[in-house]
DNA sequence: TATGAATGAGATTTCATTCAT
DNA sequence: TATGAATGAAATCTCATTCAT
């Protein structure tokens, strides 16, 4: 019996007042967890640096857990919003062109504010130790997932939802990896053009592997590249 | 300034039954780390686990961040060496061929103990907050590039360096990730030839996305598209 | 120099609707007591209970202690006045039937709401603590006394006073415990017939402690004391 | 399904400077629960006044609920083991003779320490609350039960248990609340001879209650007494 | 060298109470 | 009067680390 992931928030705040109080508090964490990290990120240290007493962030949060689960939810919900944004006008452009330009906004995105997206980043599997499943990631996979169907044909991959785990999977672990390892690369447009080319080279119709593959295939590729 | 990275040992064992002690403290360190995680494991749950007294093991370490580096600069240097023997045979093989290979050998190897890999994949962002340089990723990193480098005349890719990056997160991510989140995609052979797909895809030498790739490219794509 | 009780009410609610407010306030108490303790029931939680807000019920009492010494003096002002209207009938009866009739009583007050008697009863060593002395238990006290002294000549007991704490504290005792440890005594009829024995027995005029209690004194004492 | 009682201890002192250490805590347990009752008494305060650091009492005692409960332990089976010691030699005694002594045994044994018995008798509701069986009040009972059994031919009562339960409860009952209430009676030899009264009055065979009990007793008690 | 008792700073969380609205 | 947001002192408990034995 997994047990119910605890609520990220104890109450609703009703006045105008109580929010301001509750933003507050999530904006504050989202700055010491950026400075000091969850763990030397202290509710006091919190409370303070948001200009309130540990009273009123525990009358809105029920624990730190819930208080750290709140500013994810926020930060992962409105990363969301922005990619599905950008993606709906991108369905009905050519692939190659789609997959630029989903690149460099999730590369932007993640640029906006990179110590908070990689310290986020690193309170996931601390999230799911909490029982909290990862909704968003499913609502990514659903997106992309969405945006490749109606193109499923002319692509090589067979297995559409293992082809949306290997993209989304691979991109983000790049765009990730490059803001955290080396941001000048964030800086290069080639970056983004090798990214893409991973993408395609992995979409794209012709097919390309070898031995082991699908019978005829394999003899092609072996021949033309080999 | 930065801080110099604090040891992790705090005196080499000399005799055969320290070494022992050495040994059975680590091993119990990924027990614990396995059972109840970095927070939840005390260096007194540790000793305990090992049967030793906590004053032995700070005789050994030097607190608990260094036994942790320790464990981890065991585990790590264990996968490279396993890494770097399965790569030599490989080296004469064709690209195709010891990519399937290298895939497998990864995956395999953190299907071995995938929450031990997990767990320490999870303390990597810790261990940069101490100031520990990540020299395994580094020597990975050099492995394949050398495994690359004779082979890049072949290849599409023209910054080495950047496809190495490219081919080694997108990998490891593909791999952790599959391990972490979908163990069913690891029985399924289909995976490995994705991957392969992914990276061969990457690697090749002819064209494929069309619009894009070498310089002139850039130019006109972006005219086309901005 | 003790310290003077502090008030439990902080102003007398003068129109209806503020009594209604107090007694639904009251009566929250005695729930949350029941359903939490005294430590667990907070009033905030007792005010949402009472479906006012915190700032109401300090507008009726001056502080948790004040709260729960306000429900006390309720309750115990009720059961006071209860056995009061059962002593008066019982004035002119037997003792012996006067006596099971009270015990009837005692245990059929307490057993009307045994949670809430076990509640109120342990929180009496706290008002001690608080600087409340007990009046209610005087109250009974004088009653008892007022009840028995027209019998004094019958009754084999010296010291009058001594009599009534004897009385008062075992029966209450038996009834109290009886309620909380025992409740299949209180279906028992025997039960009440037990504790009428020990009580008769204890007043009854023969002498029956033999052996080693000084006979004559008994009849010099009551010269000297009385 | 009843929660199991928490364990009282955490772990058991090993070397000698352990046990006083531990020892040390439990005393001062007692001090600071005299001077400010069960609510003020912090496990840091107590720690303090034991001269040891908080850590320690959370080395031997898990919480305050164990360490109170552990104090409660060691001082009910001391006067437990006093009780019984006392009844031993009183076997072979008439019953006036034995019961004085015994109710003598009980005042003396809460006079030592009044205070203490106090504090220590106002925490058992709460111990019951914690879900701990009063297992020295059963053996308290069995003795009591064994002590009578072999006179129950003698007696009046015709309910064992039941006549010990009444024994039990006023005896207890009326030692606890004159040590509480009224010490000026614990230096009144006469109060030892009024609780002697009750209790023989109530077990002594001749008949002395009335119309309800059992038949013919009653009729003759009736003539008797009224 | 090994042991494990002792330390104590510091973390999370609660709750009686106040007071601006 | 009523509300409920805000306060903040204080309580319990943990755990990395030290050091006398």
């Amino acid at each position: 019996m997994p047990r119910r992931p605890p609520p990220s928030r104890r109450r609703a705040p009703r006045q105008e007042r109580a929010q301001a109080t509750c933003d507050a508090i999530l904006t504050a964490t989202a700055r010491v967890l950026l400075k000091d990290g969850y763990e030397a990120a202290s509710t006091n240290r919190i409370a303070q640096e948001a200009g309130v007493s540990v009273g009123s962030l525990y009358q809105y949060f029920p624990s730190k857990e819930g208080l750290v689960t709140a500013l994810m939810e926020r930060h992962r919900a409105r990363g969301l919003a922005d990619f599905e944004a950008g993606l709906v006008p991108l369905a009905s452009q050519p692939l190659p062109v789609a997959m630029r330009a989903l690149i460099r906004q999730v590369i932007s995105v993640k640029r906006e504010d990179p110590k908070l997206h990689q310290v986020l980043h690193e309170l996931i599997p601390r999230m799911r130790q909490w029982g909290l499943s990862d909704v968003y990631s499913q609502r990514l996979f659903r997106l992309v997932r969405a945006f490749l169907a109606p193109r499923f044909e002319e692509l090589r991959p067979q297995n559409l939802d293992m082809a949306v785990f290997v993209l989304v999977t691979s991109v983000e672990a790049l765009c990730h990896t490059a803001v955290t390892d080396r941001p000048d690369y964030l800086e290069d447009e080639s970056f983004v053009e090798e990214v893409a080319a991973l993408a395609l080279g992995y979409l794209r119709p012709e097919a390309v592997t070898a031995t082991s593959a699908p019978p005829r295939r394999v003899a092609r590729e072996r021949v033309t590249r080999m």
